[in-house]
DNA sequence: GCTGATATTAATTTTACGTCA
DNA sequence: AGTGACGTAAAATTAATATCA
């Protein structure tokens, strides 16, 4: 799947999360994934993994035991709804605005508020550059590039930053600084770390808006080629290799969720046909005690019991019956009614597709042996 | 306010695969 | 057809950070 990049001459835009439906027919890779998360953003709080984890799970126990795998719904072709509501509440302009002129990254966008705040932040680093991967990094050695300077502002809960936090975002900004350049686009290796200061390796925290930029792209795309790549990477002033990881992780945490909501279906599965053997062989139970005490049984032949699919009607015949010489397609189960034996379980052979419709009952038995 | 346990997640490493010259 | 370089995804892992009791 190609996505052209648009850099402001009104070319294909880079990420057009509102025309879906151009792109519905081109994604076969994805639908081939054949999962789907339904990730509704939530309007707050940052619990969203957990969240989406209590709402899957609050949906798997209202399903039936036995619904199809519950899907998640994650990826761009789900019709997922987004409300303008949450969308609203974040801000976000790739649904009010042409996103194009996001990407541009010289242009100013004037509009709300996360966009200022990515606008603020570019304004306030004071040489820029496009690095080799098209991220814009700083060369000022203190100045609060990019997204730490977010950091700085704004962390994770909405609240202001501490000292400690400041500070750290200072050091991880400075530290990003000397790794000024994503690794020519390889995956590979840990140039970056060369580059900083010491050894330990520091952790950049996303801010909410670009964790919720980053959801939104996951959404139209679980994968990136590179344009889209850079213009990301671009668009929220991180590094590629910075969205590209992100987006790994993203997948595997998809595919992890998408396995627990695999297991939790067999286990269910697993449960449901555990209770339908115990029921199975308490019936079995009980029509080998009919058995066991009466002998009129023993001289019947063994006998074919055709069960109409559509009524579910049983009719009776003997082994030679020619009735279901014309009869649809239905469900037979053949009982041999020989003597009762050590292995009587094995004589008799149930083939039921709908187990629950045995169509004698004790009651019924008894009446046909009083009749005859 | 400090601390330890735990959860989350950005980042790294390894491996495998596909593409292309 | 074989080969090496390159790019990327998946999986496993590490480690920084946040949260909570």
């Amino acid at each position: 799947m190609e996505l052209a990049l648009s850099l402001g001459d009104g070319s294909p835009k880079g990420f057009p999360f509102l025309h879906k439906s151009e792109k519905m027919s081109s994604r076969s890779k994805d639908e081939e994934l054949g999962f789907c998360m339904g990730l509704g953003r939530p309007s707050e709080g940052d619990n969203e993994g957990r969240k989406e984890e209590m709402l899957l799970r609050n949906i798997n126990e209202k399903r039936g035991s036995l619904d199809p795998p519950l899907q998640l719904d994650l990826l761009p072709f789900s019709p997922v709804p987004r409300t303008q509501t949450s969308n609203s509440s974040f801000g976000f302009p790739w649904l009010s605005q042409n996103l194009a002129s996001v990407a541009v990254a010289t242009e100013p966008v004037s509009s709300c508020g996360p966009v200022k705040v990515l606008e603020l932040n570019r304004r306030l680093s004071r040489v820029e550059e496009v690095d080799e991967g098209g991220a814009i990094s700083s060369l000022s050695p203190i100045s609060p590039v990019s997204s730490f300077h977010m950091d700085y502002t704004l962390n994770r809960n909405g609240r202001i930053m501490g000292k400690r936090d400041f500070e750290g975002a200072i050091i991880m900004g400075h530290n990003n600084n000397n790794e000024s350049e994503d690794r020519g686009g390889s995956s590979r290796g840990s140039d970056d770390e060369e580059n900083g200061s010491g050894n330990s390796r520091k952790k950049l925290r996303l801010t909410k808006q670009q964790s919720a930029f980053l959801e939104e792209s996951f959404k139209e795309h679980c994968t990136l080629n590179p344009k889209q790549k850079l213009a990301l990477a671009k668009q929220l002033n991180l590094r590629p290799r910075q969205v590209e990881v992100w987006f790994q992780n993203r997948r595997a945490r998809t595919k992890l969720k998408q396995t627990e909501v695999d297991c939790e279906y067999l286990k269910r599965c697993c449960e449901a046909l555990t209770e339908e053997n115990r029921r199975l062989q308490k019936e079995l139970q009980e029509l080998r005690a009919l058995k066991a005490p009466q002998p009129f049984y023993m001289q019947l032949p063994a006998t074919t019991l055709t069960m109409c699919p559509s009524c579910e009607r049983v009719v009776s015949s003997s082994t030679s019956a020619s009735a279901t010489a014309t009869a649809p397609p239905s469900t037979t189960m053949t009982t041999n009614v020989a003597p009762a034996s050590a292995n009587g379980a094995a004589n008799t052979t149930l083939s039921l597709a709908k187990s629950n419709l045995f169509p004698f009952s004790p009651a019924q038995i008894q009446a046909q042996k009083a009749a005859s």
